[in-house]
Formats: C-alpha cells, structure tokens, sequence
DNA sequence: CGATATTTTCAGAATTTCCTGAAAAATCGG
DNA sequence: CCGATTTTTCAGGAAATTCTGAAAATATCG
C-alpha cells in the first residue's frame, strides 16, 4: 500500500515544483508560488522547519516568503496547544484564492497605472495644439477603460463564489 | 506657444517614464513598456533611431523590444514610400490594446497552469488514501475554476467593444 | 532571571534578467 | 556586383532580484 503513498509524493512534488515556475511567469517569486503550492496541497498545517527541509531553502528564505503569503492573506498562522512554534496553513478554497490575488494585483497593477492616468489627463487637459488634444484623448481613453477594469474587478471580487459562477455559466452559454 | 509644446512634452515623458516603471510590476521589461508607451503617444509612427534617441537606449535594446511589440501586435510596422528604414506605430484602441494583452497573458498564464493541473489531476485521481483523494480534488477544483477563468477570459475578449461595455455597464449598476 | 527555543533581520553571495555596443547579416539602389 | 544603409544577433557587462547563513532579537518556560 506504500506504492499509493509514493505516487501522491510524486504527484505532489511535481506540483509544487512547476507551480513554483509559473509564479515566475505570474510576477511573484519561485520560493513564494512553491511555498504556496505546497501549503495548499498539505494534509495539515506545517511549520517553517518542515517547508524548509521540503523546499531545501533556506530559514530566511522560508521565513520571509511565509510572512509575504501571510500578508496577502494566502496562508495563515496556527497556533496548536502546548505548542511553541508556528504552523502555517493555506487557504484551500478556489473562489477565496482568486478573490485574494485579484485585490492584490488591483492594488499593485491597476491602480497605480490610473494614477499616471489621471495626472497625465490632468496635466494634458489645457493644451490646445493638435497634438496636445490627441495627447490628452489617449489618457482619458485608457483612464476611462482601465477606471471601468477596476470596477469590474471590485465587483467580481465582492460576489458571492455561486452567484460568479452563475454568471459565468451565463455568460458562457 | 511654444510653452504648450513643452507643458506636452513634460507630460508625455512623465508617462513614458511612469508606465515604463509599472511594467515591471506588469511582468514585462521597462523598455518595453516605455516604447509602447511612447508610441501609443506618438503623433507620428516612429523609426528605430528616433526611439533610441528619445529615450536613450541602445540600438540593440530598441530593436530587440520594438521586435518583441510587434510580436504582441501591441505595434506594427509602417513603410513609407520611397524610405528605406522601418517606421513603427502603436495600436491605440484601448479595447484592441485589451483584448490583445489579454490573450498574451492568457497563453502565458492561465495556459501553462491549466496544463500542469490537469496532468496532476490526472495523476492521482487513482490513488485511494484519503491524504490522495483529498489532493486529487484540490487539483480538480483548481483545474476546474482555471478552465472556467480560461473561457471567460476567450469570450470576453472575443466580443466587439460595444458589447462588453454594454455588458460591463449593467454589471456595475 | 537564565536557559532554550523560535522568529526576525540583513549583509553579502548567487542567480537571473536586462542592456550595451559592436560585429555580422540582410537589403537595396545604382 | 558594389557600396551604403538598415536590421539583426549576441558576448559580455550592468543592474535587479532572490537566497543563504548567521547573528540579533524576541518569546517562553522553569
């Protein structure tokens, strides 16, 4: 019966491993996807010594990626009774995970671009040239678009995960 | 007059500069992001050794990132009758703009992790311990709601402009 | 307290990504 | 073809990011 184990180990390090090439692709550090993959995939919650002997990094590199999916809100901190050290556990549901990497990415994507947007609509709205006017059309076009991206994003974000998948369902009928 | 040509001139570079500086956060080169950003405000299309001037790169970096928009469709080549070199222009629509990084992040995204969910779900769908059954349905769940964002992500881009504002509109009433 | 376990920080090393500049290749008109 | 112009490639350097390992800080227990 150890063959099954074997298998779902395999499965397992496969996942957190090519999960931690992508997060390169996604913006976020390998160690960090890999960590998160890990997490979300483990029976119970784990402590920093087990990632890092799982993972073969380092303390300070377990440390602060665990402390990074913290602060997105990713993982969590269990304290287990009689217990000193800290266990980590994922966040596991689908809808959850989405709704916490689209407000990131919102936060560090979206809005930073409408700022530059605004300003630059803004600093650009007096210019009376040909070019100035063309100039300024560009900037309101993309603030209106990337203001409307934003919205939505917040919308989605605050939907109920069944009422999503209605309209998704609907949307793609 | 010519102080709207320089309050133009600051504002474009601001932008230029400032977008350069999300694309990084954006997963794309800050090269790339500043001569899209330069060309999406260009009154004219544009020539290699005019970007370079511009915004002080090398001739091997311009042409290098000029190569790899193109390659998005985020710009495009333009020849001029009876000129030898290339002249480049931006696509300036903000839904073609869109529905084009869209897609790319798509197939750089979304592609590679459905992959990978997939062939893990399928991995371990046989495996009968409880630690692998519940792996299995997190490896579906994931596939699942993957698979969905895949074809949302299709059908929204997919759709002419007008419609997804339409769409878009009702949502956020 | 003092001893011990655990977490946090961070300087410097390792790695990855990006850019330069120059040489090579391709293109074109005459 | 030849010479001139333009595009493309790429080795090596520069810059940015990530990781390690060890020391410092903090927490906990008797």
């Amino acid at each position: 019966m150890n063959a099954e184990a074997e298998k779902l180990k395999q499965a397992r390090d496969e996942f957190v491993s090519q999960w931690g090439a992508l997060g390169t692709q996604w913006g976020i550090n390998r160690t960090m996807a890999q960590i998160h993959a890990l997490l979300m995939t483990a029976p119970q919650a784990m402590t920093t010594d087990e990632v890092m002997e799982d993972l073969e990094i380092s303390r300070g590199n377990a440390h602060t990626n665990l402390k990074e999916l913290v602060a997105w809100g990713l993982i969590r901190v269990v304290v287990k009774k009689g217990e000193r050290r800290e266990y980590f556990e994922a966040e596991k549901d689908v809808w959850s995970i989405f709704t916490i990497v689209a407000r990131e990415r919102k936060r560090r994507e979206i809005e930073p671009a409408l700022a530059i947007l605004n300003k630059c609509a803004d600093e650009s709205r007096e210019i009376e040239t040909p070019d100035g006017k063309a100039f300024h059309e560009q900037m309101r076009a993309l603030e209106e678009f990337v203001g409307f991206a934003s919205k939505m994003s917040d919308r989605i974000s605050s939907m109920k995960h069944g009422f999503a998948v209605q309209l998704a369902t609907k949307l793609l009928s």
